[in-house]
This record gives structure tokens, sequence and C-alpha cells, in this order.
DNA sequence: ACCGCCGGGTGCC
DNA sequence: ACCGCCGGGTGCC
């Protein structure tokens, strides 16, 4: 029985309920949440063990608890009875009482030193008046267990010892009577295996029957597939839809969560929107842009304007317009579009209009009008003027109609969708706006990107939909971001796993985003163990575990542990909220999307004598220098030089003139400080060439790359958090150095070279150019229509293959990471035309624009050098082999036989086991294999 | 009357 | 709180 049951004896309703659900309760649980939000990850974590303490002062306070339930331990230093006093509280942070002074002290002898977390069950007692006793379990790092149990023995306490052999019974869960599948035994241990099949199947065939098809509203322009409209339908019942959170369920009068044992008298904040986990390439775009028209205010479409006759913008234009009195309007439109906003004649204005794509016949038909950031500043002062002057404004209606609403949304309803995006794609979303939003239907997209980007709230939220960035956002972030004073009627996080570091900048300014409804996209949700999937919940605000406290006691560290329980939890929780269909997904036995064939390759290529002599003698020059370092034990204070020799060896397989000129090697007179900067730049060249390097810490591809002073690389966020977990004791991963993040060296990440000396130079072929040519020449007399992708991670590599290929008459572009968002749009769309002209091949550097390029254009793939991770291979393949792919895709990798490019094909193939036997290991065994694998790369 | 005992007031940190 | 603790009133049985 809830306490609350008893305490309605004596106090009255309003009283118990006024402190838990008034705007003074709200402050609370943000201070709460404040404070624990360096709530550390609980990974290698070991239980102590428990104390029995009491929870005093019950009678001062309204939060109430139930049986079994967990509640929260928040040290309240600023008490001004006693420093040392420990609050607790329940669920929703809402406070039930101190605990007992003496134990509060020895609590706070460890907690505020952070040697141990403690924790608390209440198991009984819950509807005492007074105080209740609490279990309290003491948590840390196995090395600091002696210091808390002397902290504590010195105030008079002694811990016992975590009952049973079992770590994993339950002692983490609350044992309340609703828990029932927590009842001592029922809680199994996982195998290693079983986790890590679980843990993959995690996000696995989440379609089930997902309600039926939505058609979407008229604006879209694009017929969606079967699939497309579940997703829709899916989603527009998530927006609309009043569903229970998982786990809670409604009991009498009450709400109650049955994993925490916590109940509400009010229903939990249900979870507007969820993850669309889809696969690249099967629309998460469009359906997005599908649910942005579909399901505005009431399950109604969003009130769009259409054109009733041709020249309703050239009306518009006629009007001559200042700069800011056009800005003006469209400021002032209100939540019912009323002013007609085809502004593509102001001077300010960038409209980004593929004419290509227009009807020849009218020119004025796209309405799709994209502002760039690139209007005159708007002044609040002007807003208001022109409000004033409101009423002229509603004449241009007569040139318009509303679409298919009828129901006008009250004025103050949020309007405006938010979608955030890496640079990267963020061009692609303005062309899918523009293809998939029918020509008539004037829908206000405006970008949010740039330093002239209007900053107008009033602007801003009267847009139908704002694109921005997840670096602009975080950049306006704590300086008056005026995304952040705007109620959005619902934000969008394109490849929202990028934000799964909760330390980064970009993660709480995302959090902090004030949103209806709240959407992730992401081919990739969790990408190295269920930590990732935090964040997600946070930003979804998936009551209890948008607090890292609840997340961590209830699913992470139970599922890291191998509990069955903890992990149907999971299991439960990413069904509740993810929709996710794979390419090979079938629904009624039929494939979800007809993807055409992929045949992957190998083509070997056979070194001249001249390109052999000279690969072996750089090899066995850096076999002995390798062998040095190994006999000295030195490999990885010397990992510069290391992967300098390996990319050499790697360059010598493609061409020759890849070679950088020959480095001048300092003599042993060097100074310490010389020497460094001679290894920093030596990683520079390494980072230059575009090869794709490996982060130590995430083991994945590096973001970001820095430079430590001992000469490693790394990811800058990955870096930074061991910097900052670690202190003044923080050391580099590799060589255990001392690293200070002052003292890490920014790269650009794609920054060019000079090149001229490759095309100045005397041109000359290489056995890997001859076995490109002779493919791309033998298609194009197959088929002159195939388009092909040629992928390097050298962007050199690329510049030297410029010239056979013009030599040959091939038409072709280039899109490395050099080139600008503007000329990266350009470039993908002469490439994707169909036009006799367009041309047939494209340079790519592995790198260039991650992911969501869609390149369907191409049906053949030459990979030129092989990637140290696999997966960037297939993201680049995914480009052409996704949906709008018409014919089948062919991949060639090309590999030198008997090199080093041969050794990293096996590494791959071995990474790719490991990776499937080590489930939520962060690697750490893995740091030393990387000897191994260097070793084995040079064939020691 | 420097104690014990009684009974009222009182109560988290 | 049906406790403990504090401090004032009281004082043989």
């Amino acid at each position: 029985m809830s306490s609350r049951w008893w305490r309605f004896g004596w106090a009255s309703e309003e009283d118990l309920f006024a402190d838990r659900y008034d705007t003074n309760s709200e402050t609370l649980s943000q201070a709460i949440r404040a404070a624990a939000a360096e709530e550390p990850d609980a990974e290698g974590s070991v239980l102590f063990g428990h104390l029995r303490g009491t929870v005093v002062g019950l009678r001062y306070y309204t939060g109430v608890v139930n049986r079994g339930e967990m509640v929260g331990l928040v040290r309240e230093p600023q008490n001004p009875y006693d420093p040392n006093a420990v609050m607790v509280t329940n669920i929703y942070g809402n406070q039930v009482g101190h605990i007992k002074r003496e134990l509060a002290a020895a609590m706070a002898d460890v907690m505020d030193v952070n040697l141990a977390k403690v924790e608390g069950v209440v198991h009984s007692g819950t509807n005492n008046a007074y105080n209740m006793p609490v279990m309290l379990s003491f948590w840390g790092k196995e090395e600091n267990k002696f210091a808390v149990m002397e902290k504590l023995a010195r105030r008079g306490f002694k811990l016992n010892p975590g009952e049973g052999t079992n770590p994993n019974s339950n002692q983490y869960y609350s044992k309340g009577s609703g828990s029932q599948m927590y009842k001592k035994g029922l809680t199994v241990q996982l195998t290693a295996e079983e986790l890590k099949n679980a843990f993959d199947n995690l996000f696995e065939n989440l379609m089930e029957s997902k309600d039926g098809e939505q058609e979407a509203a008229e604006a879209v322009g694009t017929p969606l597939l079967p699939h497309q409209k579940q997703a829709l339908s899916w989603m527009c019942a998530r927006e609309n839809k009043c569903t229970l959170p998982p786990f809670w369920e409604k009991k009498g009068e009450l709400y109650y969560n049955r994993l925490t044992c916590f109940s509400a008298k009010e229903m939990p904040e249900s979870v507007c929107g969820g993850i669309l986990a889809d696969d690249m390439g099967l629309g998460k775009t469009l359906t997005t842009i599908a649910l942005i028209l579909t399901n505005f205010h009431g399950g109604n479409p969003l009130p769009v304007e259409t054109c009733e006759d041709k020249s309703s913008s050239i009306k518009a234009k006629a009007k001559p317009q200042t700069p800011s009195a056009t800005a003006t309007e469209a400021a002032t439109g209100s939540s019912v579009p009323q002013v007609d906003l085809t502004l593509d004649d102001s001077t300010d204005v960038v409209e980004i209009v593929d004419d290509s794509n227009r009807t020849n016949t009218d020119n004025n038909s796209l309405i799709v009008c994209i502002f760039f950031g690139g209007e005159a500043p708007v002044l609040e002062e002007d807003l208001d003027f022109a409000a004033a002057l409101g009423g002229s404004m509603s004449k241009k209606k007569k040139t318009t109609k509303k679409a298919t609403c009828s129901v006008e949304p009250a004025e103050d309803l949020p309007r405006a969708t938010l979608i955030i995006t890496p640079l990267s794609v963020l061009s692609n979303w303005m062309d899918q706006f523009e293809q998939h939003v029918r020509a008539d239907v004037k829908l206000r997209v405006y970008l949010y990107y740039g330093s002239e980007r209007n900053r107008s709230q009033r602007f801003l939220s009267s847009q139908d939909v704002v694109i921005t960035t997840y670096n602009v956002l975080s950049a306006d972030f704590g300086n008056k971001s005026p995304l952040h004073g705007i109620k959005w009627l619902r934000v969008v996080l394109d490849e929202g796993h990028i934000i799964r570091n909760p330390n980064a900048q970009m993660s709480k300014a995302v959090l902090q985003l004030n949103a209806q409804r709240r959407w992730i996209l992401s081919g990739t949700p969790i990408q190295n163990s269920v930590k990732d999937l935090w964040m997600l919940l946070a930003f979804l605000r998936l009551k209890p575990f948008d607090v890292r406290e609840w997340w961590n006691r209830v699913i992470q560290r139970p599922v890291t542990q191998g509990d069955r329980a903890g992990l149907q939890n999971l299991q439960t929780l990413v069904k509740c909220i993810t929709l996710r269909r794979t390419k090979s997904s079938k629904v009624n036995g039929r494939p979800l999307v007809f993807l055409p064939e992929k045949t992957v390759c190998v083509e070997q290529v056979e070194l001249s004598r001249s390109e052999r002599e000279e690969y072996e003698l750089a090899r066995t020059e850096g076999r002995n220098t390798i062998r040095r370092y190994v006999a000295e034990g030195t490999i990885l204070r010397n990992y510069a030089d290391i992967l300098v020799i390996l990319m050499k060896l790697r360059q010598h397989c493609c061409h020759p003139d890849l070679l950088a000129k020959p480095s001048t090697d300092l003599g042993a007179s060097a100074t310490p400080a010389e020497m460094r900067e001679h290894l920093i730049e030596k990683l520079r060249v390494v980072l230059a060439s575009g090869s794709d390097e490996e982060c130590s810490v995430c083991l994945e591809s590096i973001r970001l790359p820095v430079i430590t002073h001992c000469a490693h690389v790394y990811c800058r966020p990955c870096i930074t958090q061991v910097i900052s977990t670690e202190q003044e004791r923080a050391r580099c991963p590799l060589c255990r150095g001392e690293i200070k993040t002052n003292e890490l060296v920014e790269f650009p990440p794609e920054e060019m070279e000079e090149e001229k000396s490759i095309n100045s130079g005397k041109w000359r072929t290489s056995s890997k150019v001859q076995a490109l040519m002779g493919n791309l020449l033998r298609l194009r007399c197959e088929d002159g229509s195939i388009k092909c992708l040629v992928v390097s991670q050298f962007t050199r590599f690329l510049t030297i293959l410029e010239r056979p290929l013009r030599e040959h008459g091939f038409s072709f572009v280039r899109l490395d990471g050099s080139i600008n968002q503007k000329r990266r749009t350009e470039v993908i769309r002469e490439f994707q035309s169909s036009t006799e002209d367009s041309p047939t091949i494209m340079l790519l550097s592995l790198k260039a624009g991650g992911v969501g390029l869609n390149l369907t254009a191409a049906s053949h793939v030459f990979l030129m050098d092989p990637a140290w991770n696999p997966a960037t291979e297939e993201q680049c393949i995914d480009r052409c082999h996704r949906l709008g792919q018409t014919r089948k895709v062919t991949v060639t990798k090309f590999i030198v036989k008997h090199s080093v490019e041969e050794r990293m094909v096996e590494i791959q193939r071995k990474k790719q086991d490991l990776m499937e036997k080590a489930f939520g290991s962060t690697g750490g065994d893995r740091k030393t294999s990387r000897i191994e694998e260097i070793k084995e790369l040079l064939e020691l």
C-alpha cells in the first residue's frame, strides 16, 4: 500500500500535492538535476556493501515513497543546519526527508570526495509519519573500497558485504510488491555471447505491426512507399496519442512505474516522438518532411498556402519591398500564414533553387523558398511596427488560399519544426524539401546558418521549418541563443547518434531546447555500448531515465553486468520508442524496398618490377625501424613514425608520386622540443593525406583529430573526455605520457596541401592507375551511361587520377573535404543529373561528407585503397547502394598483391570478428593489440 | 537538592 | 513520537 493512502487521513489533499506539482517543485527537481548533471558514468563500479540508514523529517516534506521505491541521495552542503546534510528524494526529485545526522556526516565524507556513490531503496516503513528505514548501497571503484570503509568506520559505521555470491541478485532493484520479476532467483546472468547477440538485435526488427499506413498530406509531392506510410502512421501516433511511457501502468487513481516503484497522481508526461532508426536510404528524410506537413495540431495537416494562380508570386515581386520590410512581414506572419513569403526577388535573400528542376513553363511555381542566412538584420522595433500595421497585410490573402486544413490553430500554438543536422547533410535537407514538397505549396523553410542569420525569435518561430547545424546550435548556446528561447512544435535531430557524448557542449545545447515533440533520426543509434542510449533518452525526456542516476541504476548497470531482467527492460524501452527497418526487412514476406543486387569483388593488382623494387626498399627500411622499436619496447612512443611508415607503404601501392618529399630528418642533436615539433609535423602529413586513421579511445575513424604532445592522434571529444575525467593525472592512452587540454594540437579535418608538385612535374602512371583505367574504359565501351565512384583516402591520388581521366576524355567531378558547402551541392547535382553532358565519374575522398550523401547515379564503385575501418568503406558504398538505385551495383576493391594492403584486409576481417565477440568492452585490451597489428602489417 | 523522579513540551537537517 | 531528550518542578511515606 502506498503511503499516500495513509496520508489522506491527516493531510488535506491540496497540502499533499501542493509541493509536488507546483512550480517550486519544478525548480527543486531542476536543482537536483543540475547537482546530478555530473553524475559519473557508473561503469566499472563495484558494490562495496550495504548499510541500513534512517530517513528523518518526513513530515516536513510532501515527497512520498512507495514500498520498494528507489530514492535519490543528494548532498546539500548549503543546508544552514548541517553542512553534511544529505537530502532524500524520490524519482521525480521531490524531497522526502533527510538522512539522519550522524550517518549523513559519514556519507558526506565519502560523497564529497567522490569515493563512492550511494544509492538508496526503501523497503519498509513507507507510511511512517516521521522517519523510515532506507537500505543504502555504496558503489565505487575497487581501489577506493578500503578508503570508503575506513572513512565510514571513523564515524562508527560498518558496511555489510553485498548479500549472496551472485553480485547480480536482485539488490539493485527495488523489491516492491509490484515488481514480481525481481523476486530472488529470477534474475539470470547472461553469458557475454548472449548479451552481445541481444545487444546487436536490440535495434533489429522493431517494426512489428506498428499501426497501419498513413497517407501523407496533399502538400507532399512525392508518393510515399508503403514502409514510409507505415513510418508516418507510427510517427503521427507517437505525436498525437498520449500513451504511457514504458514501465508505467495505471493503478487505481495513480500511475505507477513498475521498475522504480514510483507512483504519481498525474499521468507521466508521454514521450511525444521517438527514434526513427531506419537503415540509411529508406527515406527517413522524406518521412520526416511528410510528418511536418501531415501532422500539425490536432492531427490536421500543416496549414500551408497554395498558389491559386501563377501570378501570385509575380504580384509579390511587383511590390517593391525593402529588405527589412520583407523580413518583417515574415516575422509577423503569426501561426497562420497570411503573408505571401515568396521573397525570391529581394536582393538579400538567397534562394536555393535548382533551375534545372523547374518546369520550363512556369518559372514561379517553385515556392519552397529557402532563405539563406543572408538578410539584413531585423530589429525588434521593426517587428513591432510591422505588427501594428498587420491589418494591411491581410489583403495579400486574396491571391492565396489555405490548403486542406480548415482548422485554424490558436495563435499561441507552436508552429515551427527545428531540424538539426551535421553540416554535411544540410544541403541534402534543402534539396529534399524542394524535391518532395509540391511546387505550388508555400512552405517556409529557413536555413539558420551563416554569420548573417536572422536571430529574431519572432521571425524564427513563424517559420514552418528552421534548419540548422549542431555546430551553430552549440555556438549559439549560452550566448542568448534565439533557438533556445522558442517553443518549437518539434525538434528533429538528424544523425542523432552524434550527440551520444553527454559531456559535449553540443549535447547540452540540444537538451536545453524547448519542444512539444522530439525526434531522433539515426541509422545507427548505438555505436559502442548501451551508454550511447542515455543521451537519446534524455533528449526524448523519457521519465525517469532522463536523469542519469535512474538510467544507470535501472538499465545500464544491470545490462552491462549481464542481468537478464535488465536487458529485457532495455529491450522493452527501446521497442516502445523506436521504429527501425533495414534494407533487408520484410513486410508480409516481401522486401521492404527493392534494392538491386550488390557485388563486391577484389581485384588484385601486381606491381611492376620498378614499383616492387621501390616498395620492397621502403618495406625493408620500415621493418628495420620497427624491429628496433619492438626490441626497445618503444613502439607506442614512436607511434607517429610507425604511422608514417605504414602510410608510405600504402602510398607506394597506389602511386609513387603520392610520397611526400623526403622529410628532413633531424640529427641526434635536435632538442626535445624540436623532436616533438617534428613528430607532430609527421602526423600532420599523415592526416593531411586523408588517411582514415583510427582513434585508440573510441576505436573508430578519427573525428576532429587532435595531436598530443607525445605525438598520438585522437578524436578531440575522446581525448578531452579522458583528460576531464582524470584531471591532472591524465595520461596518454597509448604511451602514458602526460597530456593537457591546452597542449592538444588542432588539425583541420581536411586540409589541402599544395598540389602543384604533382601536376607540374612529369606525370607517370602506376599499376593501380592502369587497373582502374582498364576498368573504366571497358565499362564505357559496354555502356556509356554507367557512372562510377572512384574512392581513395589520399586526396593527392585523386589529383593524380585526374590526368588520365582527362586524357581519355572522361567527364568527371571531384568531391573532397576541401570543397565548400555550396560547391558540394553543385557537384552532387551535376553528377546526379541525367543529362547528356553530365559527368560519369566522381572522384571521391573516402571521408568527404560523411554519411548521408546521395550518389545513386553511380552503379560502380572503385575503392582504390583499403581503409583501416571496414565500416567507413561500407558507408561509402551505401551512398550509391541505397533507395533510388536502379542498377545492379558493382564494387571493386583494388588490393596490391603481397603488400601491406593485403594485411590490412586481413586486419579488417579480424577487427570485424573481434567486434562481434567483444560486446561492451571499451577495448582495454585492444590498445595493445595495435602493436600486434603493426607487427603483422610489416610481416614481423 | 551538587541528586532522582515525575510529567509536560517537544521533535530533520 | 505508543519514542528519547530536555529542562522545570519538586522532594519521606
